[in-house]
DNA sequence: GCAAATTTTGACCGATTGGACAAACGTTAG
DNA sequence: CTAACGTTTGTCCAATCGGTCAAAATTTGC
């Protein structure tokens, strides 16, 4: 059990929030071992003692973000209701995860970094709270392909391809806009990917003849 | 114009492959900036300054790895071809992929790393070589489209769905691991997620009545 | 077998790292 | 005004970082 929460000042609420803001940007461009206080303290514009004085290490600074983050995380994967019509259900989780990738990329790149090094910080969170998830999620899932609603497949492979399609948005944003160009690599470049998807998800790629 | 490449030694050929595989170890899961010369002199059975003796900077080994990397990264997607039928082509091109993905893990997630944290050892590849590959490709696809072998849509997104979707098995195994448990989190998983894919781009989701 | 070339090592260097600390500064309640 | 409390700063520290260097150990060519 954890100790009551800390009374906490009105400058204090702020440069927290301040700092914090500043570490989302530095560790999710250069994952944890790769930053340094001094980067956050900078980009929070304050001396690296003074942010010490509200984060007293670098791992609490990254904890905090871990925590808030996971949240928001799987905040689409848990509104995949069983109540409206299962494609339309699938097809607009889809939508939320892209607008997540859009709208939260350095959220997603955090989280990535952290996978990307064994989760070192969050295994047990996978282990427990994520895979309960997905696994209720999953059997919704199966359900619907019970009702003959969606095609039979593997649900949690079907998870897996969601995550994977969407959040490549903003993981491998660089590559993305790379490869389209100056051109086809603006803003637009999601709403492409959306009906892309939309119809991968959907058809698939056997023509219609 | 580069120099002709440097006379090695036969000790010289084997150390350095040693080193590059203890690089490439330790570069995977802390990224460039997260390793240190003595973790991967360790990994390597060697002291740091008989590895600065091999490789004079940290960087070289980076980017020796990086140029291996790529050229065997690319394969198979070079190997697409026009000859084949277009469906059985793009099946073998994500079974590849995958393949991949289940062999060269550790390369994977050098690979994810260098690119999340903004490509800046390799961007001019990506802007270059890769785009060029990536467009030729998407002509070659456009084409299948033209003639009604496989349904009309984006070939840039959808080779970008076919990367995310298999490399996401090796960069967030940990992740997938955690999520299927004990049981189904075996070997067998990537026969599994082949098996998905292969429905998922063929057919999509859609149900058969 | 021996000299030359190559390989390995220990000791060392300046820069950077995460973090401690006391002193100075600012704010606020009475 | 002032005492108490919260905030900020400069200075400092030990550990670690990437990298150097000369000397020792080993391998190689003859």
């Amino acid at each position: 059990m954890e100790g009551s929460a800390p009374r906490r000042t009105r400058i204090q609420q702020e440069k927290r929030e301040l700092i914090l803001e500043a570490a989302l940007e530095v560790f999710s461009t250069n994952g944890f071992r790769g930053s340094t206080i001094d980067q956050i303290a900078e980009a929070a514009g304050m001396s690296k003692p003074n942010l010490l004085y509200y984060f007293r290490r670098k791992e609490d600074i990254h904890e905090t973000l871990m925590e808030r983050l996971l949240a928001t995380w799987l905040a689409p994967l848990r509104e995949l209701d069983d109540i409206g019509d299962p494609m339309t259900e699938l097809r607009s989780y889809i939508r939320r995860k892209l607008e997540m990738a859009r709208d939260f990329p350095r959220e997603s790149r955090l989280f990535a970094n952290e996978i990307l090094q064994g989760a070192p910080r969050i295994m047990p969170l996978l282990e427990g709270e994520l895979k309960t998830l997905v696994d209720e999620k999953a059997t919704v899932i199966k359900g619907w392909m019970r009702a003959g609603k969606i095609a039979r497949t593997d649900p949690w492979h079907l998870i897996f391809s969601i995550w994977a399609t969407t959040q490549h948005y903003a993981d491998f944003d660089v590559q993305v806009r790379a490869v389209l160009g100056a051109d086809r690599g603006g803003d637009g470049r999601f709403e492409d990917a959306a009906r892309f998807l939309e119809q991968l998800f959907i058809d698939g790629l056997k023509p219609k003849n």
